[in-house]
RNA sequence: UGGGCUGUCGCCAAGUGGUUAAGGCAUCGGACUUUGACUCCGACAUCGAUGGUUCGAAUCCAUCCAGCCCAGCCA
């Protein structure tokens, strides 16, 4: 359910005022990372709030730092917007701007709110001031324009090394606002940029080239996190004192944060170069690559960043209301039997012919399946236990009768062990009044679990995801200490035919889980069936 | 007395002067059940604190408390 947003209800209000007619948003992504769960809140939100009014999308790279950034993050984000269900109606890059940035530079530098300052980075650190003391003005502040013009336009043309010069705002060294005391507005980078290549070497910085970009492509509404609050008094003066035809207004958001979860470009960094996950889609990361990985319905994640709204408030969102999500989302897939840790289950009165079962689909009449049944099949390993142990067990155990879903009722009458001791079969009885469909009530069984046929049922593997971190993990501890070491299990299991004839690639394995079935025939859980069962 | 922002149930989150203070997740009972699923019933907050304004306040005012962000030539 979509929430009221205070967004939504400032562009509501600029379409009746008139101060807009046309919406435009956008996702300014640096090509230098992954996206996670955190950023599809940003991007969902852009691109419905656009939609929802009938405006523009933009997906705009900002790629101002070359020394930071990378082209093949470019085709990942891209994919995973893409894939996200948010097309954007114009793909931009910041680079393509950095010819008018250089020009509104300029004009800064002749109306004298520019200076190129020549003082080291140390120097410049030292002399902002703290947070309670003002900074100290910078000896090259009040130099003549025309001496700031022609040094900035000799380091554009490559006369200087890194760091040796930049160029300022001239604003306020004494603002209580760090943001305003004269802040860098471009640095010098002899670096080769994966588009301009090597035509520039000063590049520009966030505060300065962000609310340009916003304004040459007339975005009206410039979504971005909390953390930028600070930072709306220097992209107004930027957007005025450019003398930009469009005004862009600048709105925060809080971040939306997962509890539990990583998503830290580094913490994740550690986690590959230690061989805990495979990559930045490993299924067990909340990367948007990793939860397309495992599965998660691309409009299960739509339903729960919208049931979030857009809060100005920063918490931590359980990953539960996502799990919540996609059960719902997944509720009418097809169901099959899938058996995990399969153990054998020998029918002793039963028929060696054996026979075919048809049912028909829960959710859909039409989808009907053939279940293969005889007297060797296979049950969980986890649904037998020698002696029941409280009448709230609903397995089966020795004496106890149980219904086979959509068969008939079994009793375990006697075990055979390895030399172990371990049971690795069971010998059962059936009755054969008992068949699904017939309505018989003369008793109740014990619960009902499900099989699979041991000659027609086909190995695969089963893949269990779980958090990656123990819970309430202090993550000030090292890594090891944290780690849930049953974060991924593969587990040998057994499915009926149909689970690999029926049609779509997602299932629910009956009793237990929601599953992707992949080109391999691998089966992934996506999440686990709800589950009102006390292990105590 | 640096500035900015936030504070409604364990976790999210509606609510903007008159409601029994929505809803979801989680939890706890119970019904139903050929999935311990689904579904359905039921339980579960006086709104960070304290004062004030008002016939009436989570909603207005004041003070206080707590948390987050800011001193990159990162974004």
């Amino acid at each position: 359910m979509e929430h009221s947003n205070f967004i939504r209800t400032i562009i509501e209000e600029d379409l009746k005022t008139g101060k807009h007619d046309h919406i435009i948003t956008r996702f300014p992504p640096e090509p230098n990372g992954f996206l996670h769960l955190g950023h599809a809140r940003s991007i969902i939100m852009n691109y419905t709030l656009a939609k929802a009014f009938g405006g523009t999308f933009h997906l705009r790279f900002d790629d101002t730092n070359p020394i930071k950034e990378d082209a093949t993050f470019i085709e990942a984000i891209k994919n995973d917007i893409e894939w996200l269900g948010c097309p954007w109606d114009d793909l931009l890059f910041a680079s393509d701007y950095f010819d008018t940035m250089y020009e509104k530079a300029c004009l800064l530098i002749e109306k004298g709110l520019a200076y190129v300052d020549e003082q080291s980075a140390d120097v410049i650190r030292e002399t902002r001031g703290t947070l309670k003391e003002p900074g100290l003005k910078s000896p090259y502040r009040d130099r003549p324009n025309a001496e700031s013009l022609a040094l900035f336009q000799a380091m554009k043309a490559g006369d200087f090394k890194d760091g040796e010069k930049v160029l300022r705002a001239k604003i306020d060294m004494a603002s209580p606002n760090m943001n305003m005391r004269d802040p860098v507005l471009y640095r010098i980078q002899h670096a080769h940029h994966h588009r301009t290549k090597d035509a520039w070497c000063i590049y520009p910085m966030y505060d300065f080239a962000h609310p340009l970009e916003d304004a040459i492509e007339g975005i009206t509404h410039s979504l971005c996190t909390l953390e930028f609050e600070d930072h709306r008094p220097i992209y107004d003066w930027v957007v005025r004192e450019c003398e930009m035809e469009s005004v862009p207004r600048q709105i925060e958001f809080g971040k939306l944060k997962i509890a539990n979860e990583i998503s830290g470009k580094r913490f994740i960094n550690t986690l590959v170069a230690d061989g805990v996950v495979d990559d930045y889609a490993d299924p067990r990361l909340v990367t948007l690559s990793g939860l397309r990985k495992k599965g998660v319905p691309v409009a299960a994640i739509h339903r729960f960043i919208h049931s979030l709204g857009l809060p100005k408030s920063e918490g931590e969102t359980s990953l539960q209301m996502l799990e919540e999500e996609i059960r719902s989302e997944l509720s009418s897939a097809p169901r099959i039997h899938l058996v995990k840790e399969p153990l054998r289950v020998t029918i002793t009165n039963y028929p060696s012919e054996g026979e075919i079962l048809t049912q028909a689909a829960d959710q859909d009449e039409t989808l009907v399946r053939d279940i293969p049944f005889s007297a060797q099949i296979y049950i969980e390993k986890d649904d037998f236990v020698l002696e029941k142990p409280n009448k709230k067990w609903k397995r089966l155990a020795l004496g106890i009768e149980v219904r086979l879903m959509h068969a008939y009722f079994i009793k375990a009458e006697s075990v055979v062990t390895d030399e172990a001791g371990n049971i690795i079969e069971i010998k059962a009885t059936y009755d054969v009044r008992t068949k699904s469909g017939t309505d018989f009530n003369e008793r109740k069984p014990n619960g009902t679990i499900h099989f699979v046929d041991a000659k027609q049922g086909v190995p695969v593997t089963y893949m269990e995801y779980n958090p990656l971190l123990i819970e309430n993990a202090d993550r000030s501890q090292p890594i090891d200490a944290i780690l849930n070491s049953d974060s991924m299990k593969s587990y040998s299991a057994i499915v009926e035919p149909a689970a690999l004839t029926l049609p779509g690639s997602y299932f629910q394995a009956i009793r237990s889980s929601y599953v992707r079935r992949d080109e391999a025939n691998v089966f992934h859980r996506v999440v686990a069936l709800r589950s009102s069962f006390k292990r105590s």
